[in-house]
DNA sequence: AATGCTATTGCAACATTGTAGCATTTACGT
DNA sequence: ACGTAAATGCTACAATGTTGCAATAGCATT
């Protein structure tokens, strides 16, 4: 028997995306696969838009609709985490086997939002009765690296 | 000379919307005043839909426009905080001069906010080289005890 | 390999939340 | 009471999602 391995192996934890999605009794299609194997790659969670622009690049066709479903279905699956940012857009990153829920931060420059790995909401929180907490959100706001360089350089480097 | 407070005069730790805003270098208008009342005797951050209903229900002709135009000012003048939940729309409250920062619950059936005043985002988090930290967000998610009550009930009381 | 069922898609229309431009009005210092 | 800049009130527009529904295509079965 032949083992093949998907073109885009990409990094260790990261399961091939057809499996997955087989795996949640979902239909195996062309938007689903990208959409996992983009995000498996991606160094930052992603937003519906660098999703579609990921797919452009590699000449998948997609329609926007069934971007948000299939980004729906796999946040429901568990195969995905979705982030609110502040601005609108919601953002996506795959859930791997190893890391948890954990902090993000977003950069109030340019947009982009950065894990926080090591930072986990402190999940020991007393809320008042009657209340159930079902996750913790903890999302830092300030300047990035590249944006707190130049005093007052409030520049848009491509990415949003 | 005779000493008038203003009709709403509210609950302790609230200055006079007026002056308020005249002491902020604004201009007293209709729509500002009425925004920070409003925002004063809410028991919890409300959206600009809130915003609006509450503005209309007194009879206080406004502005789509000017209602977000009156927020946005009262942000950056620092008498209001906007807070970003998990729905796109924003929320504002009131700073008060006691009041800190503080995290908020998100009930994610009935769309609710609630603050939780005792509960301030740790600020001593270590970030990558080169990121400045200007504040924090927590939001927890969750039922609220009026939305945990009957097991499923996702009622959506009136409140959005 | 062809068939059938139904999960998904793709399109068009709509909803929500917010912004931008610009002429008009109004708050307020004089 | 006046003059003037700050705010307002329109009308458009933008960004981000959602809904309905007919057409398509996965995939289990034959
Ligand atoms: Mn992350
Ligand atoms: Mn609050
Ligand atoms: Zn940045
Ligand atoms: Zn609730």
């Amino acid at each position: 028997m032949i083992m093949s391995f998907s073109k885009g192996s990409v990094r260790s934890g990261n399961r091939a995306a057809k499996d997955l999605i087989a795996d949640h009794g979902g239909r195996v299609t062309r938007t689903r696969v990208a959409v996992i194997e983009a995000l498996q790659i991606a160094p930052a969670p992603m937003s519906h838009e660098d999703l579609g622009a990921a797919l452009a690049a590699d000449d998948i066709p997609h329609d926007r609709v069934t971007l948000y479903r299939a980004l729906d279905w796999l946040v429901e699956q568990g195969i995905a985490r979705r982030i609110a940012g502040s601005d609108r857009a919601w953002r996506f990153e795959v859930v791997r086997p190893d890391s948890h829920r954990h902090a993000h931060f977003h950069c109030d420059r340019c947009g982009r939002v950065i894990c926080l790995e090591s930072l986990q909401p402190s999940s020991a929180v007393s809320l008042p009765d009657g209340y159930q907490l079902d996750r913790a959100e903890l999302v830092l706001h300030g300047a990035c690296a590249t944006c707190g360089d130049g005093p007052g350089s409030d520049n848009d480097p491509g990415q949003h």
